[in-house]
DNA sequence: GTGAAAGCGCTAACAA
DNA sequence: TTGTTAGCGCTTTCAC
């Protein structure tokens, strides 16, 4: 168990007797707490500057504030939580807080669990949970004693606030779109992977359903074309190739989210048809990658820096105290760019 | 400070007595330690079982351990990270340990020392470093009291153990690959940011230098052209307008990194000049979008997973108790693709 | 405004 | 093999 000594770590108990206090005097400087002379604040804080003093969180842990804010993501290779996490940490560094952060790995309810129990055990004063599949029942279990926030899905719930993206709208801005450069054929991919979510909760889910939903509303019921792969580059690329082998094929493809969009991309372009000539390709999340010259995708932004920043904002007002649920939903916005253009005449 | 009760979180002490045993006899149980008998084991697990006992993390921390393996990175937007920590997971959840993961922000001195801290007043058993620009006596005051891996420096340290990639043999198949296929005007796009790392320590400075040394080796100084932006897309856009813009231009760009080198792609597109016609574009990382048919790009492989696993073991190894330095090396592999070709005839 | 003392939930000596 | 007990470093009553 590498009892690799060094010098002990600095206690509160050095600063008490370096400074000449009680410990209680050097703990209620520590956290502004009420009833300090500016004197004691001065004489204790010089002890803590000259000592390198940090408190253990552990032992905050046990009576008090861990300071932590815990953050739950499936897997940190989405761009897009990137942008989520910067608007959190804006916020919250600001008050002390330090973001933490824990995969789930995925859409798999187990390790989900696990997750958020590493969380929990680890007393993060709050948690934010990005896109869970885990039912909302189970999430409010946890929600009752942790403050959290849940971001990215579509539902109300007593004890957690919920962050998410109008998805019907965003949806509605890339269909209105296709439809008004005068696409029929639109195809769509999305990720059919849900956990125990409830059925219209998963951003995935609300796009696909509001797709299918606008196609009737505007006759094309008979294009109606999904392809249910997944939200990666791999699941775009496997559902385009599906979706160009239908006969006649579409002439758009919306993407749920940009990295199936990429993946969408290489499909058109390794079966030999160009962009958008032949086939329209329309993302969702606006990454960085997307506005690059060569790539040039049309996509759907929706602001994650404020988000985060929200998200974060209801934690602390949560760790405050508040207890009435709040529902935070930004607007999203269409960015058109080359990968979108009118059908092809024939 | 939010104290939304709930019922009171199961202690070892309910275990304890629920099982009529001492919480001792719990408390070994949870650690497999020695000296319980099969009987008590069960009898006690079947509380633990029967409560849904998890113990607090803070508490244990008091006295033993987290099972917290602590992540330091600059930015979870380099997707190479994702599968360090694939590796890593995979390799310490067996042993029971969480990995969690904390932003430095980028290349920021107290910034990263904040994060670095943050891990440390958590307790995390061991820590993961990738690639961190502090100064190695620094790093080394961490390591002291914490186990340590650092990942992507080139550097020796007695405290610290070192997983890295072979940096000058990746730079070596990409430039041997350019001259080999005729092209004597390689330019390269490096990242200047260092902090207080040493100067030949971070992965950039390895790449740039060992290309300036190929390129005089082989009789090519005059034609050494490097563009110090970043090893982001903007870098790579940005860099490779500056490096167009130079007379005569350069017919080949290798970008230090795979999101360097989108952006070089789209900033020749953006000149009219075609890949590989015209310049061809190699990057490093060989990310999952490089493969892509559409953007298919030369780049350097670099097991991630392999060293994040090691990471893993070797951090798992000094919490055991191991107290001399490793070092582990990758060789990267080149992966040619479409972005690669023989300069242009003129 | 300040300090003494109890106690959070565990683990590690030590006794039985 | 099992249990008793002290104590980790903080925060929080509650005196003064």
């Amino acid at each position: 168990m590498a009892t690799r000594e060094g010098r002990r770590r600095v206690t509160i108990t050095d600063v008490a007797s370096h400074a000449q206090v009680s410990t209680t005097a050097v703990s209620k400087v520590l956290r502004n707490a009420y009833g300090v002379s500016e004197a004691m604040r001065l004489k204790v804080q010089a002890a803590i500057d000259e000592l390198g003093y940090r408190p253990q969180a552990a032992a905050r842990a046990m009576r008090g504030q861990t300071f932590t804010i815990g953050v739950l993501l499936p897997h940190i290779r989405n761009p897009f939580f990137a942008d989520i996490l910067d608007g959190l940490t804006e916020e919250i560094s600001g008050a002390g807080y330090q973001a933490v952060i824990v995969q789930s790995g995925g859409p798999d309810l187990r390790r989900e669990r696990a997750a958020i129990d590493a969380l929990v055990d680890r007393q993060a004063d709050g948690i934010l949970m990005i896109a869970p599949v885990t039912a909302r029942t189970q999430l409010e279990e946890t929600a009752k004693t942790t403050p959290t926030v849940v971001l990215g899905r579509h539902e109300r719930s007593a004890v957690y606030d919920v962050v998410l993206d109008d998805d019907e709208a965003g949806t509605e801005l890339v269909v209105e779109h296709l439809i008004a450069l005068g696409h029929r054929r639109i195809a769509h991919i999305t990720d059919p992977a849900g956990g125990r979510a409830g059925p219209l909760t998963l951003p995935q889910h609300v796009r696909a359903k509001t797709y299918e939903r606008l196609m009737t509303e505007h006759g094309l019921t008979e294009h109606i074309a999904i392809a249910a792969t997944s939200y990666t580059e791999e699941g775009g690329y496997a559902g385009t190739r599906e979706l160009l082998a239908r006969t006649p094929r579409p002439t758009a493809i919306f993407a749920g989210m940009d990295q199936a969009a990429f993946g969408a991309l290489a499909a058109v372009h390794e079966a030999g048809l160009t962009v958008p000539g032949d086939i329209s390709v329309v993302g969702y999340d606006n990454a960085r990658a997307a506005a690059l010259a060569h790539i040039s995708l049309t996509s759907v932004d929706q602001d994650g820096a404020i988000m985060g920043k929200t998200a974060g904002r209801l934690l602390l007002e949560r760790i405050q105290g508040r207890t009435s649920a709040v529902r935070f939903s930004v607007t999203p916005t269409l960015v058109p760019r080359r990968s979108t253009a009118p059908p092809p005449a024939g």
